[in-house]
DNA sequence: CGATAATATTTGCGTCCTCAACTATTTCTT
DNA sequence: AAGAAATAGTTGAGGACGCAAATATTATCG
């Protein structure tokens, strides 16, 4: 079988794609720093936020912040010494526990929030043509639901 | 100063971006360990093979991996031990070490390469429009030149 | 020329994360 | 209802990486 190889603009996409997503995240990350959050445990208040009660079973907020049950129970340490996270215990399931912002997680997540959109805005939105972005939108929305 | 919010196409492109890429990526890098590689030394090898005479200088190749320096010397460890990279000292300059890519290394890279290759175009390339493809080529190099 | 600064690399230490194994609880199965 | 299987979460061991400090070598400046 030969190997089909990737035209000129295909590995352009991909190139770019490899050599500048990490940096950019890391360019983003460093802009949390100032309210002592890094990328994960901002995506784990965010998660939160948006969650009924602010809170969410543990494997649930693991799932969707792509890590494993294990990495959200490390992860977890740093945001409940912190207090900006609280562990409840179902009371229907004793396997369960949820996850829920505290008051000072919420408030330093309102605090962040806006630099950090700032940041995404900076960084990747404001470089990008309309017509970029919503191409950027499909695209990874495509790869998503065939990786899925 | 009012927080400008992200429009919801602004916020489909950021959202698919964060929550896709590192799926993306995994996936490809799944497709690796039948090698014995993961996405960093695949990387490192096909760094390599690109340059003059297969080596490079150690801290060129972190800059071009995106590691720090330290980073790179662990790095190296996994493949200076499988017999993939060898290190030759300089003669010009005492302080730099070079890397340079093994007959067995270059070897290993041209069985991983298609596989490699074939992930990237299923995972990614074969999901896009042509419009799309050149979309992201030409979306993250402005995010890269406009980070650097 | 000699002191100082810059450059290249490694090492110690800490962090974050995964995998595999373990515990505890709930849900099936028959 | 009893035993097996599934589910939720934690823990121990180990890997990968960053930062800061240490080391070695080369370049620069007075």
């Amino acid at each position: 079988m030969a190997t089909k190889w990737l035209t000129p603009p295909e590995m352009a996409a991909w190139r770019s794609f490899i050599d500048t997503s990490g940096d950019l995240l890391r360019a983003i990350e460093k802009d949390l720093e100032p309210f002592g959050l890094d990328r994960g445990d901002y995506q784990l208040l965010a998660m939160l936020s948006e969650a009924p009660d602010n809170e969410l079973r543990m494997c649930d907020l693991a799932d969707s912040l792509r890590l494993t049950r294990s990495g959200l129970t490390r992860r977890m340490e740093g945001v409940l010494k912190k207090k900006l996270v609280s562990r409840v215990q179902s009371k229907e399931d004793g396997r369960v526990a949820y996850a829920q912002l505290t008051p000072k997680g919420m408030e330093l997540l309102k605090e962040a929030a806006p630099e950090h959109l700032e940041s995404v805005r900076k960084y990747m939105i404001d470089v990008l043509s309309p017509t970029e972005i919503k191409a950027i939108a499909t695209a990874f929305t495509k790869i998503a639901s065939n990786l899925g």
